[in-house]
DNA sequence: TCAACTACGTAAACGGTGTTCACTCACCTG
DNA sequence: CAGGTGAGTGAACACCGTTTACGTAGTTGA
């Protein structure tokens, strides 16, 4: 049945047990702690034994980032997979509040891949087309065309778009049609403005920033419940959209 | 003259020299390269005679952190100097583009005071108000309410604010109050209402978003230019505000 | 089947780290 | 000038990332 050589198989089994104490570490002690010589003791190896899977800490880290990104994905995905193939509305609330909420839970995996300075991590996309770690971005991208593809959007909508900033919307709505299409709906660039694409960058800036500025506690006061502060924000973005009318769910 | 004992005098002279290598170690080589020993090196002591300043690593990464907000401070406040005092729109450009100047000339910096998570730095403000760093906060509120103070505000502006957070924006407006009236200029709650209060914190979210994604290079795409869209972003802010003329300086 | 090869893991070592401890000695105070 | 204080030291401890040489189990081909 299985192709796999014992050696390989073996080989696979401990990469994955080292991906995942190391994983652990950085949850409960954070960055500093990814010690290689502490991944070891839980793994029941010794610290040079990493190199035959890792080039250095540094990657290791890098990789870690990788997986992060993939499992957050997943967790999205899974959101969404409840939620009304139509209801788009729905589906940004669902992938906004399911990212504020893994923040949120995971500080330092945050930190690691939405917070770290490229030269010390690396991009998540090695092929250097400098995007938010791709398999999360695929999720948010996705959602994110349905969204403009799906709606009437006023007319004024991103109508302040700087000017030279046109090439890189444009390349940007190129990826945006690319994954939703990706996923079998068959849309062309004239549903996807370069009005509403600026829109789309603006709301990440929002989003991003809101959910950065919590996990980091540096809001200019004491929220107390900034819940419903990251909800109405959902709400406004959507209502710039023309989603006047939606439900909060 | 001179109060202070010989020893008082040099003990001073050191401490601003193990800061000033501090400081230097972490812009050049980032947050892992402030080591005791290369401080100590570079002071020309050794390291344990850094305990007599400081309790342990965290406690100097914490006091440089505070020392960052003082300086950033005080290089807003000398591009505040060039612009006159009742042109309060070329003062928001003038605070807003110094921050993301400082940002993306000193990541590292950056990284350590507003993107660190408080367990692993602690709060610039000690006595737990939760604010961004003081100094830094201080110049920024000061201008944000100069600026609700200064101008007729739409009057749906932050119609959207969750009625839960009322009482945290009621405790904002207070600060704002205080931070305009200890630079001599008299205003009271009535001009600054609750909604506006609420804009200027999602104004604060969108700028932080900004500067933030660009230092760690988090856009969904790659952004060639992103110093308009900056600028553009800033213009958004003001027009919500009712500045719809406004000179870009 | 058996020799040759590959690759995982090891122990030892190097230079680096934060931190503690006992100690010296210049400085300040009475 | 005696006594106390505090800045700084060197040695030590337990860690860290990384390299090196080496053993050995798993695999492969003749």
């Amino acid at each position: 049945m299985t192709e796999a050589t014992r050696r390989e198989r073996l080989r696979a089994e401990t990469e994955r047990d080292i991906r995942r104490q190391a994983r652990a570490l950085l949850v409960e002690h954070g960055r500093d702690a990814v010690t290689l010589r502490a991944i070891a003791r839980e793994v029941g190896i010794t610290a040079p034994a990493l190199y035959r899977y890792y080039d250095s800490r540094e990657d290791l880290l890098r990789r870690l980032a990788e997986d992060i990104c993939t499992d957050l994905a997943a967790e999205l995905d899974a959101d969404l997979d409840g939620i009304d193939e139509d209801d788009v509305s729905a589906q940004v609330y669902a992938v906004c509040r399911g990212f504020r909420r893994w923040a949120l839970a995971h500080p330092q995996e945050f930190t690691l891949v939405f917070a770290s300075t490229e030269d010390a991590l690396g991009s998540c996309t090695p092929d250097g087309r400098g995007q938010v770690g791709d398999q999360f971005g695929r999720v948010f991208l996705e959602v994110a065309g349905r969204l403009i593809a799906s709606h009437p959007l006023p007319e004024d909508l991103g109508h302040d778009a700087p000017e030279n900033l046109h090439a890189d919307l444009a390349a940007f709505q190129q990826v945006l049609l690319a994954t939703v299409n990706d996923r079998g709906v068959a849309v062309d660039a004239s549903v996807l403005p370069l009005g509403a694409v600026y829109h789309i960058t603006q709301s990440w800036v929002r989003i991003y920033g809101h959910v950065a500025l919590e996990v980091f506690g540096r809001f200019p006061f004491a929220v107390s419940n900034p819940e419903p502060m990251f909800d109405s924000m959902l709400a406004q973005i959507l209502g710039e959209m023309g989603f006047r009318h939606l439900t909060r769910p």
